[in-house]
DNA sequence: TTCTGCGATGAATGCGCATTCAATATCATG
DNA sequence: CATGATATTGAATGCGCATTCATCGCAGAA
């Protein structure tokens, strides 16, 4: 089949124009007459023209020091769950609004993330955005070294070059453990991941931390891996020994939802009566008639128009700066954490 | 900053041979000699060398007919749906596994699907995706006219050169109709989508098929918009109208387990004794402890394996045929239907 | 030894476009 | 009407690579 596609020549030659000035008409600014644009414009329409984006990118690539294709590369991990899910779709509906295209990549795991980058830029991508998962210092150095920009979110690092958005999530440890302490509690477990991974080990570092201001620590530590499976297995397990705690802080909803459902529906327990629970993340499901679960939000929208509009200002201006940016997190207060009567509180301890 | 990025010429030099070994070194069955190859892998490694998949398609354009890019494009609507995401996550997976590259697109309406597809053509994409969409009879032609492949996902179309993976909608709603009929339910109620969405209206149709069959049909009808909340509220204006129903059938288990929570934690009815629910998808949260949702399944692994391996042959072989491969569901039996004893049933009616 | 054939190699070319550079057209001003 | 200034335009060029074509060298055959 011979199929060769329209070329701007072919535009021309329709319009009767040169091929440079095709390429003008559909450069924005560019300097052509309007009534050339707009023959130009109507051949191109006529003929099925469309500029071919990847030549495009070829030919701009002396302009400065590399070529603009337009595209960012997106590395992400676990995107069944929930969170990430969501995520991505605000983070594509961003991109797409200012004119940027997503190319993802799904990894297993931190190992493949080198990888995952060296494939993405072969593409030439213009920056990276990478979801929970670090840079390693050999590859940090070559982003640095080919001019990408690349956007941690959800992990912080303080490399040149690397920006970060995060939520402040040892402020959000505090949060929970401060609610819980308001509400009475001394006996409190912790589920969290891997202490590899910094998000969990940051939530816990603050809710410790406030727990220790009272003398306390966790009665019980378990481990998950941000699933709901392994939130109802932790769960399982925390009430399976004989140190109950009364409440339980998880390091995510997913998480808290797993043990949620593992106490009420399998061991019977009663939520909030016989233990508090609180969870952090806020996703939709946190807000389910039937879960009312108490946490912590993360402001995701704005968290990710800032990491989209800081990626963007570095993709535009090779000498914006990269930075570290910190959300707060809020309280959202529902039902899974036991009320304090007013009047005869905050005589706890 | 001058940081004109490392091509094949300079590796050629570094290894002492011409920019065109240097080319063959990188593409795997060309005639080069071994020591050849390794050299110029040695010099490309020191370099930190990676070829420009960009300029390679560039060149590659002659080949045949169009060139390739090696980016696939997906088009999604609603990724923030925990079933896209599951879907996307597996097609990323999938594609990844095959040496393809996902150039993702989300849109807000089926109106978009035409400008996202002319965007990502753009891009020279070897093939395109779109899930629980259509595309128009006009970019339809486009896509051919380009050899583009083009995989609908959720959708069935019998045009010519677009190829459709999808569950089998209607039998799924044979046996969802089925086994209320046969736990003795006869004021079925449906809760679906919009009647433009094809989807749930062949579940629908086949749903009503089987209860026609009994000389039946639903007592009422509610639409949603595949969200936990919009299944919410049509739980809520189903048990707020006189002819409350005994059962419910939904056309997806995000809007049941809407349903589910709705009836259940704010009206206090009894999932099953005072009603039936049934969904379909399976989506991971339909198994959790406190839902136990009866549903029905849909293989998405395997219809995902298959779309991805249907379209990389399109992609690989101009000749290779669009068909459509639909697949069967399978009822899924937890604890929202209700069970009929076993010895005295099928006297219902 | 000479000839044939094939694997290996390099020079040259073009993919489709944006951009530079030089040439021309147009305009306002004096 | 002349003149410089400005707005348009087209020809030519190169982005980085794969591929074609013409050589070259070498091994095995005669």
């Amino acid at each position: 089949m011979k199929r060769r596609s329209i070329t701007s020549y072919d535009v021309a030659r329709a319009a009767g124009v040169s091929q440079s000035a095709v390429s003008r008409a559909f450069s924005p600014g560019a300097s052509i007459a309007d009534a050339t644009r707009k023959k130009v414009l109507r051949a191109a329409q006529e003929l099925g023209y469309q500029p071919n984006a990847i030549a495009r990118s070829m030919s701009t690539a002396r302009k400065d020091d590399h070529q603009k294709s337009g595209m960012v590369g997106v590395i992400v991990t676990r995107l069944e769950d929930p969170f990430f899910a969501h995520t991505i779709a605000h983070f594509s509906r961003n991109l797409q609004a200012q004119g940027w295209h997503m190319l993802l990549f799904t990894v297993d795991s931190q190992a493949q993330v080198d990888d995952a980058l060296n494939a993405l830029m072969q593409y030439q991508i213009d920056g990276v955005i990478i979801l929970s998962a670090l840079l390693s210092n050999h590859m940090t150095k070559v982003c640095r070294s080919k001019g990408i920009p690349v956007m941690l979110y959800n992990r912080s690092a303080a490399e040149s070059g690397v920006s970060s958005v995060v939520i402040d999530n040892r402020e959000g440890g505090r949060l929970a453990a401060d609610l819980l302490r308001e509400a009475g509690h001394d006996r409190i477990a912790f589920v969290g991941a891997d202490t590899e991974d910094e998000t969990s080990r940051e939530r816990r570092a603050g809710f410790e931390e406030r727990l220790r201001a009272d003398g306390l620590s966790p009665v019980q530590v378990e481990t998950g891996d941000y699933t709901f499976v392994s939130g109802r297995e932790a769960g399982l397990r925390l009430f399976a020994r004989s140190e109950r705690p009364d409440a339980v802080f998880c390091a995510s909803d997913v998480m808290a939802l797993g043990v949620l459902h593992a106490v009420r529906f399998e061991l019977g327990l009663r939520v909030p009566q016989d233990l508090s629970l609180i969870g952090f993340d806020d996703i939709p499901s946190a807000a389910w008639p039937g879960h009312l679960l108490t946490t912590i939000r993360q402001p995701i929208r704005r968290m990710i128009r800032e990491a989209v509009d800081m990626l963007v200002e570095r993709m535009e201006n090779s000498e914006a700066e990269a930075k570290i940016t910190r959300f707060p997190g809020s309280l959202i207060l529902r039902d899974t954490v036991r009320r304090i009567d007013t009047g005869q509180t905050k005589n706890e301890t």
